[in-house]
Order: C-alpha cells, then structure tokens, then sequence
DNA sequence: ATGTCC
C-alpha cells in the first residue's frame, strides 16, 4: 500500500481519486468531494474507509465521499456506495448507518424574527419541555408493541390516520413518510422492545431542533426559495434532526451478526474490515434486512411526524392562533441514512442499483420520479443541517448530481473527535457565550452540548460550497439559528 | 447514533 498522498489524483477543484492500484481488491476507484482546503483537513480515515469500500461486491463506478466526510462505522460518514444488485452486489448496514433514516425535516412558518424574537425563550423552553431529548427518552404516543408493529409499517401514514399531522405533509416527505415493503416480521421482539414508547423523540448526541431564521443576505436564489416556502427576508422556520432512536439501533445489531454468521461460510465474501458486514442483496439474507431496515426507515419518518405536531402544538400555544394560521407547512423530509433501490445511468446504461448513503443526503434534480409534485420542475429540496452555533442551508438537487448518484453531504460533519471537543469547551458556557450571541439554547447533558460546539465541526459553508462547486447540489437559502433543543 | 458495555 501506497503513501496516499502521492497517489491520489486531483480530477477537478473539487474531486479528488484514489486509484484501483492503491489497495488489493479494489473494484473500482474512490472519489471524495472537497475543495482543496477540506482535503487539508481531512479525517485519514476518511481514505481507508472509502478505499475499503471500494472492494465490496458490486460496487459501480466509485465509492464516493462526500465534502463533510468524516471517519465512521466501516463506511465513512458521508459515504455513497451504488451496487449492482443484478451483478452480485451487496447490501451493507456499516453504509447505513446505525441510526436508520436518521433525517431532517423542515417546516416553514408566516412568522418573522420580529414576531419570534421576544418568544424565543418561551418557545424553545416550552418546545424543550414537549419534545423529549435525550438518551433513554419515551414519548407521549401510548401503543402497544402490536400497535408499534404498525406503526413500522405504515410509518407517517399511521400518524395522519390517528390525528398527529395534516394530510399534506405525507406529499412533503420521501416515498410519502411509508416506504413499501417494510414488513415486521423481520424484526426482532428486543427491537420492538426498544422503539414502541420512543416515537415522538428527539434522541441525543447531534440530534436536534432548532428555530431558525432566513436573513436578507442569505437568499441565494429567492425565487426557489419561494417556491420551497421562504418567501420573506427574516422568516422564521424549524428545522429537525433526528432518527429511528433504539429501535434502528437493534435493527442494525441485528442483522450485522446475522451478516457476519453467513458472509464468508455462505457467500465466499472476504471483506477488510469486520465492521464491513453485508450479504448479497439477492440473498435470504440481504432481503430479510432490506426489509426490516424499511420498517426503520418508517419508524424514523413517524418520529419527525409526531414532532412536528408537537412543534405545531407549541407554536399554536404561543402565539394563540392555529399552525394552520401560522402556516407552519412542510418544505420536505429526506433521510440521510438509508439505502434505496433506484435506476441509475452506468456509461449508459441504465443499472439497478442498491444505493447507499451513509451521512448523504439524495439530491434528485429537476423531472425525476419520487420528486414531490409541488416541485418537479425544480429539483427535489435538501435539507443540511450545520452546526448548532453557525447556520444550516435549504439546497435543491440539480441534473448534473448523476455523477454522485444524486447525493450530496448531509451536515458540517465533524472535524474533532467527541472526547476532544469535551475536553476543549464547557457546556454551561458554551451554553451562556451563545445566548449572548442571540441563540437561546436548552440541552439534557452538559457534555453533550460541548461535544456540539460548532468548532468541532467543518465550515459548513466551505462543505456546502464544495457540494456546489463540484455540481452535486445548489443552494438556495441559508438558515441561522436563534433557538435550539438538543438531546 | 445507542437503555453510550448484557
């Protein structure tokens, strides 16, 4: 094995190749997106998790990296990997993600900061007592491990049937908040155990909720925005990030020792790195994951359903009004851990793919298929969220994405280890320096928030102007915090 | 990410 940084290959201001020839059984090259001064400050780890990628069954193309790449479990955070599900390729919980359909939604409000701003406290005190956050934290939706086992499978539809959202808000989220095919059977009792009193919650480490703000200066192209639903200087939105909590968690546990009993022993699969577990996707196996990893994929979108009316709740407590008056509408919600079956052009072709992103956020341009109706023509919105202490941004995906499988990063992605940044800020300070700076902000753990500090973090506008740079995505709207809720 | 080690 090669010096890395005499062999990778600078392809353009912004994409950067690790060669075949840099590690055996590489099936096809590696690619990270990133300006030159995100590759200075890249993770090492970073290199050899996308090059072990690279050597998985079916692999096409290249395994890809994307700006806020960061080292992760077997894959990198921020990694996309597509396999030929007809040429052998694999399905692999490690490009996934612990924390199925970990996510974001975004929801726009009539609001401006001039409204908001004397609430901001009262808000977010009242959100934080509404929403639980935390490790461990149960929600208010009283079911029964039956009733959740529904739940899983309907995913956001069973929370319109039973009154926690409007009808709308199913055409603003990805595959309409319930992905076909998630099927209970294959899941678990102990992860059942885990996930039925947990929908409704925030979670913890960089989960959150955050009221935002769209500034004067920060409209990048004013006319997407209006059409995504921010259409005045100063308006107030909520954006959210959280996930399938426990019950995803022991899906992933799971199926990974399912995984590591039959890969090599069944499959002849001999892979560099055990945390790099998978089954053939064409295989009892892979399918029995596929579809339990559905059902966590529907729990997660149930969750960030629950939430929102929650939020709408306080909203409407408030300011007095209903969330209907106050227009507190769904721009979208897409997943950034999941895998997804979709048809993508390979040297053209058009290949069945089992598309993986890990950290990455589908970035679907203007006319394809699973783009809402309300924006076809424009592209499919995508939400990042940054650091707590910076800015998060609305991007649209755009027709020159193919190359990226149409994905984009996800998040600043972290620059510092946690225990770093525990030992670098406080949280009750940190806690104290940013409500002097305008972002009120309430936490369950001290040194969660301190693991948060936007310094142990990427410049997110360096990761979202790579992403644009390099053609995967384009802004249209930045967001700044003014309150925030953490886990 | 996670009943942050059954």
């Amino acid at each position: 094995m090669a010096n890395i940084e005499q062999i990778i290959q600078q392809i353009s201001d912004t994409v950067w190749e690790i060669p075949v020839s840099y590690k055996e059984g590489m099936r096809v090259p590696a690619r990270i997106y990133a300006t030159e001064k995100l590759m200075r400050e890249m993770d090492d780890g970073v290199y050899d998790q996308v090059t072990n990628v690279a050597t998985l069954p079916g692999i096409t193309k290249y395994a890809l990296c994307m700006p806020d790449g960061h080292f992760g479990y077997g894959f990198p955070i921020g990694g996309v990997a597509a396999m030929d599900v007809e040429a052998g390729g694999v399905i692999s919980p490690g490009g996934i993600g612990f924390d199925i359909n970990c996510g974001m939604r975004l929801v726009v409000t009539n609001l401006t900061y001039k409204d908001v701003g004397a609430y901001i406290k009262k808000l977010v005190d009242r959100l934080y007592e509404r929403v639980p956050a935390g490790v461990g934290s149960t929600g208010f939706v009283k079911i029964s491990r039956q009733e959740f086992r529904q739940v899983v499978e309907q995913g956001s539809q069973w929370c319109i049937r039973n009154g926690y959202g409007w009808e709308e808000d199913l055409d603003l989220t990805e595959e309409n908040g319930c992905i076909e095919g998630a099927d209970s059977s294959k899941i678990s009792e102990k992860a059942i155990d885990r996930g039925f009193n947990q929908i409704g919650t925030l979670g913890s480490g960089n989960h959150y909720l955050e009221i935002q703000v769209a500034r004067k200066q920060d409209f990048f192209d004013p006319e997407l925005a209006a059409t995504f639903g921010i259409t005045q200087p100063d308006q107030v939105v909520v954006m959210f990030h959280c996930g399938s909590r426990g019950f995803g968690h022991q899906v992933a546990t799971d199926y990974l020792q399912v995984f590591l009993k039959v890969m090599e022993s069944k499959y002849g699969i001999k892979i560099l790195d055990r945390e790099l577990a998978c089954a053939p996707f064409n295989s009892p196996e892979g399918q029995a994951y596929f579809t339990a990893m559905k059902c966590g994929l529907n729990m997660s979108f149930a969750n960030r359903q629950v939430i929102l009316h929650r939020i709408r709740e306080v909203f409407s407590e408030i300011f007095g009004t209903d969330a209907q008056d106050l227009g507190m509408r769904v721009v979208y919600d897409i997943a950034h851990n999941t895998a997804k079956l979709e048809r993508h052009m390979v040297d053209g072709v058009e290949r069945n793919l089992l598309v993986h992103r890990k950290g990455a956020t589908r970035a679907f341009g203007p006319n394809m298929a699973d783009v809402p109706q309300k924006y076809q023509t424009v592209g499919q919105p995508v939400i990042i969220g940054g650091s707590m202490e910076t800015g998060s941004y609305l991007l649209v995906g755009v027709s020159s994405g193919e190359q990226s499988f149409f994905s984009t990063a996800h998040g600043s992605g972290r620059s510092m280890s946690r225990t770093k940044a525990r030992k670098t800020w406080q949280g009750e300070k940190l806690q104290k320096d940013l409500e002097n700076r305008g972002i009120y902000i309430r936490s369950t753990s001290w040194s969660g928030l301190a693991e948060e500090a936007g310094g142990a973090y990427k410049n997110i506008d360096d990761v979202i102007e790579a992403a644009e740079l390099a053609g995967i995505s384009k802004k249209v709207v930045r967001l700044s915090p003014i309150g925030n809720i953490k886990g």
